[in-house]
DNA sequence: CTGTTAGCGCATTCAG
DNA sequence: CTGAATGCGCTAACAG
């Protein structure tokens, strides 16, 4: 069904038809006849071909890396709050923290009917460069500071130190564990590298050292945060902090500190004369403020960053391009909140 | 950049240049001039334009409900994964739970370059019927079933029903306490209707009646689970088992429990002669078995859905219809599995 | 107010 | 193998 089909059935020009959904100049009367051909025939106008001629689609692309994720989701919640307010739509793309796969949404999303995109950037490749220093249509960034485009991120680096400040302190007050910290990919300069030269910086502030063999690297899921967290306790038998990149990493060392302790205690109950009261406790930390986490857990000491923030003023920064062309690029570092109040549990 | 730009500066037609794109006929020689162009000139073509002729994007549309839970990321990645096995991309829209912006999105991707569409169902209205029933393009819901589309969804009335029988059990086992529940709307077939019917079905089987003072309605949300809780709580002091529609209503329960369990624990110790040791010990049920909640609770009972099957097996049959024009109409229900392994804390 | 006309960027006949 | 010509469905001048 085209528009002139529409307009032959209801024996006017297809101009007149295209005038009428769009809203130009249109006898009532004219009006009347399209409006009946178009309820008869269930016509529906094909956006591609109208947003062929107009370029503009009203519509932006967001490229994710994943879709279940509470930062992801307050961060997508900014972003369509202020899209929708000012009349635009959005499609999400998510990349299962594929860096490839980002690059392919990416280029899809440029050669689709999107006026802008917006990315929540993990790790940003040769390849990403390359991409944004010539893209043709808008981006801006989330979560990761580059050069190459509009940026909006979060002071990683600062919420790492103010952690590992909290870690230090609390490791002084429960007298002298050890400090273990499960980080993330160091080429996610954010929440891997920035967290955790942050984090080293904050102890270092108060005179400890992160010691490597009590380090260790996780994906970004709980399963993972589970084993590097068994690995920790399986090794060594002094930690009383474990600090995680992510709450979500959080949630796994905190099974994994549930299913040890229990196996600890047994093999004390079994093996006669060793004192199960032994053992020691842990503090789980984390980045991110999950509420999920909060809910079960009574809370884990961990950093609110405004996420939501940071959707509303990409969404604000891109239609500031799209709609009025502005060319000043922009680098925007949003702060943090050390979150340490334990829910009363 | 056109592809008649390029066909200019290789000094060949514009058809040349389409067909080494698309991998037509072209001599070698050709091929070279054309292919530096392109590289210098950092050309990409419109897919919106080639669309608009070929009739075919290899792309397909899923609507969700939101964006931010366990379940509806494993039913995307189903979906993705069948897609991308068969050289799709997959676009997501999100509706914030909100039924007309579901119908938003259908008509979005409706109209645009997509070769399909996927709903994760939610409320079926009129509307949504009006849409499937004339939809110029293929649609499969996931997670309702409807006569007006291809449907796969999951056996919720069954699933309801083991949980009722095992809440019963539970029930007689610690000693007459009363059973509650928090539910969905009911507009929501499945989560809403379809379990909470089972529920009440599976305690029938066992002699009991559920008690209408001892239900509340909730939303798709840890906080309002949560608010739900405390009102029971607050009326009610001999709950011995509430159960969710939802583990991510569960986890607001457990918070609440925790604080009220606190708070009522520090009256006693005020108001001299209130034993303490009266708190009852509540258990908690929910239906998705979500990983989060089960590393940090150490398990609640849950049912567990095929939600990555349901995924997977929506995308094959959507690829079907577009690819081979499959015509017969499919309702697929799938199966659960009752959760109730609680991790060794 | 209205119809005619000329493309948007590309893929596809169809002669050569 | 190749290029010229045609049209996908729609909108934006333009002349009535």
């Amino acid at each position: 069904m085209t528009i002139k089909e529409i307009a032959k059935l209801a024996g006017v020009s297809s101009a007149a038809v295209s005038r009428y959904l769009n809203g130009g100049y249109i006898s009532d009367e004219k009006k009347e006849q399209i409006k009946k051909v178009i309820e008869e025939t269930g016509y529906h106008p094909s956006a591609q071909a109208r947003i062929l001629r107009t370029k503009r689609a009203c519509l932006v692309g967001v490229v994710v890396p994943k879709i279940n994720s509470e930062s992801i989701s307050r961060v997508t919640a900014g972003i369509g709050q202020v899209l929708s307010s000012r009349g635009y739509q959005m499609l999400l793309a998510s990349t299962d923290n594929r860096p490839e796969k980002e690059i392919e949404y990416l280029k899809l999303f440029e050669n689709y009917p999107v006026d802008g995109i917006i990315l929540i950037g993990t790790i940003i490749t040769g390849e990403h460069r390359k991409f944004l220093k010539n893209a043709k249509v808008p981006v801006v960034v989330v979560g990761q500071c580059t050069k190459y485009a509009n940026c909006i991120y979060h002071d990683d680096y600062g919420a790492g130190k103010a952690m590992g400040k909290l870690a230090a302190s609390l490791n002084q007050a429960s007298g002298g564990g050890h400090i273990a910290y499960i980080g993330v990919t160091r080429d996610d300069k954010a929440a891997g590298a920035a967290r955790e030269d942050g984090f080293r910086a904050g102890l270092k502030s108060a005179g400890i050292e992160l010691d490597e063999d009590y380090v260790r690297m996780s994906e970004f899921r709980t399963d993972s945060g589970y084993n590097a967290a068994l690995s920790l306790l399986e090794e060594k038998d002094d930690i009383d902090i474990i600090s995680c990149a992510t709450d979500t990493i959080a949630a796994g060392v905190i099974e994994a500190l549930h299913i040890y302790e229990k196996h600890v205690s047994e093999r004390a109950k079994s093996t006669k004369g060793v004192k199960d009261t032994n053992i020691r406790r842990v503090t789980v930390t984390g980045f991110g403020d999950n509420q999920l986490l909060k809910a079960v857990s009574g809370g884990i000491p961990t950093i609110h960053f405004g996420y939501k923030t940071s959707g509303i003023r990409s969404a604000e920064l891109l239609l500031d391009v799209i709609e009025r062309g502005e060319k000043i690029p922009v680098e925007m570092k949003l702060g943090f909140r050390l979150v340490n109040e334990r829910t009363e549990i």
